[in-house]
DNA sequence: CTCCTTCTTGAACGATTGCTCAATTACAAC
DNA sequence: GTTGTAATTGAGCAATCGTTCAAGAAGGAG
């Protein structure tokens, strides 16, 4: 046995996800990286291979808390359909607080559209991962469905591609550095679309 | 008088709203540039100024080719309303073909999602564009509201970003490779959005 | 033709990029 | 202590970044 790694590799994940979710991939340089998990570049590439490495990792550490984020908020919930629209309107405030986040887009979103042309191998991770996302959604639209939450005729997969597409397009706007308020009514528009697919009026 | 330019101002432009589009700021070198544009380094600082300065007027370029497409895809109309829902499927469709465009994701958004932590000019200006987008919207809407196809109730600015969001989301969207159906249901559903705002059902 | 202006060229600049590796340090076992 | 092993360090690598500018090329005016 020998000396003990001095750096946890978790909480130097967790301040790679902040800086990549800030910067995005090309955006955050190695200098950079070495500043913010306060680790020097041997350490670095000895624990996570390299840059791309890096990235992938933190990537999918962000994409991990995001479910567990939406799986926390829904257990407040009794009614699936009532936990989504929630969840809505959650993401519609915090990105109407400058501090609530890095960036108030959504990493993966960002990476998808920073890649798409450019780095194959993490457009294609972050397609899979929109695509366990979707995939996430229409189970819980489907149970919402089959409990009488949703009319019968619902067709869950596209239904959650279209919420997908809500979130996409909310987590955009945030971006736009629009007031608290306008954010919220924003919100409540994404929400009330759910509306549209319940059963009863 | 002298020497002729060789090159033409705006099919550089037309160039570099290609490549820019495709691969964004960062991941567009100057070498690539110089490739795409045809052009000498020397030639391209002259016109230009600087890599930043060609990317400005190309992200302006793209977004006044994206006005005048708007423009004319209303003329088919005579219901603004309809207009802009067959506005949102036509993207659908052209997010569905793969050889449409140099990326099927937002030129503006990209640079948006980008640039909002790093280059805070880029962003100022993504940022104004998004704006003035969203007023045209908003005005076509109010046109609407008081030609009475949405009902008297509508918040023509709200709704507006409502609807910016959407074709933020289903350009995303886009990028996910879905098959061409698949895109053209999502299409369906945000154009179906508008419906629950007009008159008449 | 010669002059003069203008545009084009591409070698080369300093800075920064992602990354390597020999030297050093810190700890556990003995 | 001493030894052996594993983790950390940071100077420095080759490559590329965005950019500059002296030199050359092109065409109208005289």
């Amino acid at each position: 046995m020998a000396r003990h790694a001095r750096y946890d590799r978790k909480t130097a994940l967790e301040k790679a996800v902040g800086l990549f979710w800030e910067k995005g991939y090309h955006g955050s340089s190695m200098k950079q990286i070495e500043q913010a998990l306060d680790m020097r570049p041997g350490s670095i590439y000895a624990t996570f291979g390299s840059k791309d490495g890096l990235f992938s990792e933190a990537l999918a550490a962000y994409a991990e808390q995001g479910g567990r984020e939406l799986a926390v908020h829904l257990k407040g919930f009794d009614s699936i359909v009532e936990g989504l629209q929630d969840y809505l309107r959650g993401i519609a405030c915090s990105c109407g607080d400058e501090n609530a986040a890095p960036s108030r887009a959504c990493m993966i979103v960002k990476t998808l559209l920073e890649s798409s042309n450019t780095h194959p191998a993490l457009a294609d991770q972050a397609n899979s991962i929109l695509a366990a996302i979707e995939q996430s959604i229409a189970e819980l639209l489907e149970q919402a469905r089959v409990k009488g939450e949703l009319v019968q005729s619902v067709d869950s997969r596209r239904l959650a591609r279209l919420l997908q597409a809500q979130i996409m397009g909310l987590r955009s706007m945030g971006e736009r550095n629009l007031d608290p308020q306008t954010m919220r009514d924003l919100g409540d528009d994404m929400a009330a679309i759910l509306d549209g697919y319940r059963t009863q009026h």
